[in-house]
Parts: C-alpha cells; sequence; structure tokens
DNA sequence: GTCCGGATGATATCTAATGC
DNA sequence: GCATTAGATATCATCCGGAC
C-alpha cells in the first residue's frame, strides 16, 4: 500500500471524535503508530482531509484544535455491517436510558452510523426488515413514562459510573417542601416505565429505594460512594426489594380458575411449583409454589379478581379476602 | 533521458500566549 | 510593556514518480 496513502488514513484515525487534538498530539500518535512527519507536512494533511472529511478546525486559539464533528456518521474500516447496525439501533431504543450520558455521548457516532446504515436503500437485505416484526411489550397495562429531568438522569448515572456520592433534591409525593439528601447510589433499575435508584441515604446503612422522577435536582459530590459491606445488586433484588420489600420466602397454594392458571404451566412460580388440575372442573388448577411475600405478589394476586382463591398461607388469604371484600363493598354503593 | 506536477522539508516570518 | 516561546503559515528548493 502508498505509504502516503497510510499516513493519511492513520491521520484520519487519530483525530478524536470528542474532544479537540492539537497537531502535535496527532503528530505523537502518528509517530506511535510509525509515521515521522514533520509538522509542516502534518499541517497540509489535516487542511486537506478537513476540506475532504469535514474535519473540524478550531483556529480560534494555539495551538488549533482538531476533532470531528459530533453529527457525522463514524467511518468505519470494513464499513460497519448490517448485524452490527442493528444491534446498535436497537441498543439505543431500548437500553440507552440505562447507559451514562458520557458512554451515550462515545456511542453517538457508532449511533449515527447505524441509523445512516439502515436507511440505505438496499431492499433485499431480510435482516433491514428485523425492525418491522420486533417489539418489546409492557406485560401489563401500557402507563406514560413518569418524566425524568435529562440533568438528573445524566448526573446521577454519572454518579453511579463513577462511584461518587450524590447531594440530591427529593419531592415525595405528599410532601409539600423537598427534601435534601446526601446518598450513596449504588444501583439504577428500571421496572415498568420507572427509574429507581439503589442508595444508603447519608451513612445509614440500611439500602433504600428511591424513585428517579422525584429527584428535582442533583449533584455529584467528590466523595466515593461507601456500598455496605457485601453489597450485591442482584442479591437485594432477588431479596425482594424491588416487590417493596416485605420480604421472606413462604410457600403459597392457590386455585386458579376459568383457565387464569394455565400460562403457570408454561412460566411457573419457581422451580419448586407443583400444579394439579381439580376434579371438579377441567379449567382449575391448584398451584403450590416457593415464593417471596412481597407487595409485588399481592397485587399479582389481585389481579385476577375472582378467578383465584388462596388457600395458604392464612395470613395472605387473610389479606386478599380483605382487600376484595373492600373492593366488592365500593362496587355496591350507588353511584350517582 | 527529459519534463512536469505533486509531495516534502528547511527556513523565515507572523501571531498569540506566557512570564517577568 | 517587553522578551521569550510555541505554533501556524508562506515561500522556496529538492525529491520522486509517471508520462512521453
Amino acid at each position: 500500500m502508498d505509504l502516503n496513502f497510510r499516513r493519511l488514513v492513520d491521520t484520519l484515525a487519530a483525530i478524536p471524535a470528542n474532544r479537540k487534538a492539537s497537531t502535535s498530539e496527532i503528530r505523537e500518535r502518528l509517530k506511535a503508530r510509525g509515521h515521522e512527519v514533520t509538522p509542516r507536512t502534518l499541517q497540509r494533511d489535516l487542511d486537506a482531509l478537513a476540506k475532504e472529511f469535514g474535519v473540524e478546525c478550531d483556529d480560534g486559539a494555539k495551538p488549533y484544535g482538531w476533532k470531528w464533528p459530533k453529527d457525522i456518521p463514524r467511518i468505519s474500516l470494513p464499513e460497519m455491517d448490517w448485524p452490527v447496525a442493528l444491534s446498535f439501533h436497537l441498543l439505543r431504543q431500548y437500553l440507552a436510558d440505562l447507559l451514562p450520558a458520557s458512554v451515550l455521548e462515545h456511542l453517538a457516532p457508532h449511533f449515527s452510523e447505524a441509523e445512516a446504515k439502515l436507511r440505505r436503500q438496499f431492499p433485499d437485505i431480510p435482516l433491514k426488515r428485523w425492525l418491522q416484526k420486533v417489539r418489546v411489550a409492557p406485560p401489563g397495562q401500557p402507563l406514560c413514562s413518569p418524566r425524568v429531568l435529562r440533568s438528573v438522569r445524566d448526573t446521577v448515572t454519572e454518579a453511579l459510573l463513577s462511584e461518587r456520592q450524590l447531594e440530591i433534591r427529593y419531592r415525595r409525593p405528599r410532601d409539600t417542601e423537598p427534601q435534601h439528601w446526601r446518598i450513596h447510589p449504588l444501583g439504577l433499575v428500571q421496572r415498568g416505565r420507572v427509574f429507581y435508584l439503589a442508595v444508603r441515604m447519608f451513612d445509614y446503612e440500611e439500602v433504600r429505594m428511591i424513585v428517579m422522577h422525584r429527584v428535582e435536582r442533583a449533584t455529584m459530590l467528590a466523595d466515593p460512594v461507601q456500598a455496605p459491606e457485601g453489597f450485591s445488586l442482584d442479591r437485594w433484588l432477588e431479596e425482594g426489594a424491588l416487590g417493596f420489600g416485605r420480604g421472606g420466602a413462604m410457600r403459597l397454594t392457590a386455585e386458579f380458575h376459568e383457565g387464569a392458571g394455565r400460562h403457570l404451566l408454561e412460566s411457573p412460580l419457581s422451580a419448586d411449583q407443583e400444579a394439579t388440575p381439580l376434579d371438579t372442573d377441567a379449567e382449575s388448577l391448584r398451584v403450590s409454589a416457593t415464593v417471596r411475600d412481597t407487595e409485588q405478589l399481592r397485587w399479582w394476586l389481585l389481579g385476577f379478581g375472582g378467578k383465584v382463591e388462596v388457600i395458604g398461607p392464612a395470613v395472605l388469604r387473610r389479606d386478599i379476602a380483605s382487600r376484595l371484600r373492600a373492593g366488592a363493598k365500593r362496587y355496591s354503593k350507588r353511584r350517582r
């Protein structure tokens, strides 16, 4: 390969995408790649490349700063292929909210390149039609996403990434005045449309959960996060954190009627689930499984209305029965 | 072999930042 | 405010490869 051509390609690669680099810095980078050029030659190369590829030069101050424009599609050699373009598209569509702002900024040229690739007219690429064939549907009633301030999301994700404490202004639904807390962010969890943050408040040991959209302002502090000894986000969730934390394991026994429990034969409640058809009715099923005693479990059971009867434990049976009676009582009142 | 055009390096000069 | 320094730019000579 022509050495000059090789040098020009390496010069393009040496220009950063997300910050400015001086001529001497680019020259050092080229030296590391085996190209010894004089400053003058590099200046000429950069001028030529800027005209051809739109590389930006900040000549407002010296040394001049060279960088790729923010919105220019990234040039990949070899060109980004279809599976990679599709993966970047899906990553942006479904996981962008879980990534720190700095990572998203870094990935922006890849996203642009992927979108440009997918926009191009190649009707015979079956993989391109994949986008019309896959969707992620919410399991329950679709709800609108609560608004999380962009500045809050960026600060929180950056603090999680760099493991630094945060000072936040937090407004609970019943509060008239916002709370001011210093928190140790430990993990970010998306459940449905809502983002939850696992945190230690001030210097308390207990890990609590706060809701991102109730954070009105977040400031990153210099102090490092101090996680509780041996904290694991996975274990914390397994212990029932997102089920709003009542916690302990129990043996649930319930009868599902009118086919309501049929899906449990394919998606069991637990590995030790037992399901037996009832003699009285072919559409009814008695299910027994070890589950966590959480508010989430109660919501799920109540969602079946009268199609489920909790047999045990007795305390859960009483609780569900009481809630259903209260609901029925409301319905029995005549509305004007 | 000669000519031509493009690339390169050396050098001078200009400009802006910095230190005293 | 002046001297110094670093970096950008202009100019010119040289080199090299391709065309004839």
